[in-house]
DNA sequence: GACATTGTTGACGAAAAAGTAAAGTATTCA
DNA sequence: TGAATACTTTACTTTTTCGTCAACAATGTC
């Protein structure tokens, strides 16, 4: 259970491309020397994020990235969804909402534990937005950690 | 963000060991018919979980794992850690509590996403035991589903 | 319209993870 | 004691993932 290098290194392009306030956007190049990364890797990965419009392009001398909408309507979750294989959405794709949780498994003690742990993962990511994160790390981890102490889970899985 | 093979393998093993009531424990042989891999990858993988001290075994004709404490008393995070790689754990090993996340962090704008969001996902995962996920696992996830939601999460990040 | 800059795309090699195999050690029972 | 059973440990092979490279396409400037 970890966050794999391309999802990191997503992650971080994009606070990078949230921190421009003036609208100017960065290029690969730009991205890749303030992250660590090669220009080609920087490539890859916002090509992804492309693709799932998390982010736009502009082409030319003028050209870079930018966030394809505010960063608040972001989540951690939508970004980490890119880097994931497709053959794993395959994997059980009845599993689409708390309704329909049991609907679709009488074969309920079969049933990974795999996925529901990724959904449960899923479902605290879909929680944070880029914008926090871009702020200050620590003042979310905090929020985060305050959150889970907060919340009575143990009481609530037991009953 | 997803769990890897040997974590699924570990969890789904352990979950066969939990079942077991009667306190006669398995085999690696029997551990891996019911969870479909090979005697030898069982055996690496309850030899990791030995090693770190969540199953116990016994050698010999009558040996065979089990449990080395109560299933209510091990959590999801407990197993996952078992599979972490170890050179990871040094990469911010002042990331203790709560109350020392931000004294170590001048640096927090640098500091990685990446130690954030495995804090938050072992957090949450650390609040499930295995004996929760052995009865029925779907009742597991409603119930998670229900904690997500009903948690204040939106309202104390935003704060 | 030529040129420089920048994103796009597919193929290749390197690195890490996963799984397999085999030899060794300990325990039980006849 | 000896043979069968089962865990232990290391090394190897396979598979998957990661990162790089090179050629291509599009945009803006002069």
């Amino acid at each position: 259970m970890r966050i794999t290098a391309q999802e990191e290194y997503g992650l971080r392009c994009l606070i990078q491309l949230a921190r421009q306030t003036d609208g100017q956007g960065l290029t690969l190049k730009q991205i890749g020397e303030r992250e660590g990364i090669s220009t080609a890797n920087a490539g890859k990965i916002l090509w992804l994020l492309s693709n799932a419009g998390i982010v736009k392009s502009a082409r030319g001398i003028k050209g870079g990235y930018m966030l394809a909408r505010p960063s608040d309507q972001i989540t951690v979750s939508d970004i980490i969804s890119v880097f994931e294989n497709a053959d794993l959405e395959e994997h059980c794709k009845s599993f689409s909402g708390i309704q329909e949780v049991c609907v679709h498994n009488a074969d309920c003690g079969i049933r990974p534990v795999l996925q529901i742990l990724n959904e449960t993962v899923k479902q605290v990511l879909s929680q944070i937005t880029l914008a926090q994160l871009v702020h200050h790390e620590c003042e979310v981890s905090q929020r985060l950690f305050q959150l889970q102490r907060a919340a009575p889970t143990t009481a609530a899985m037991s009953a």
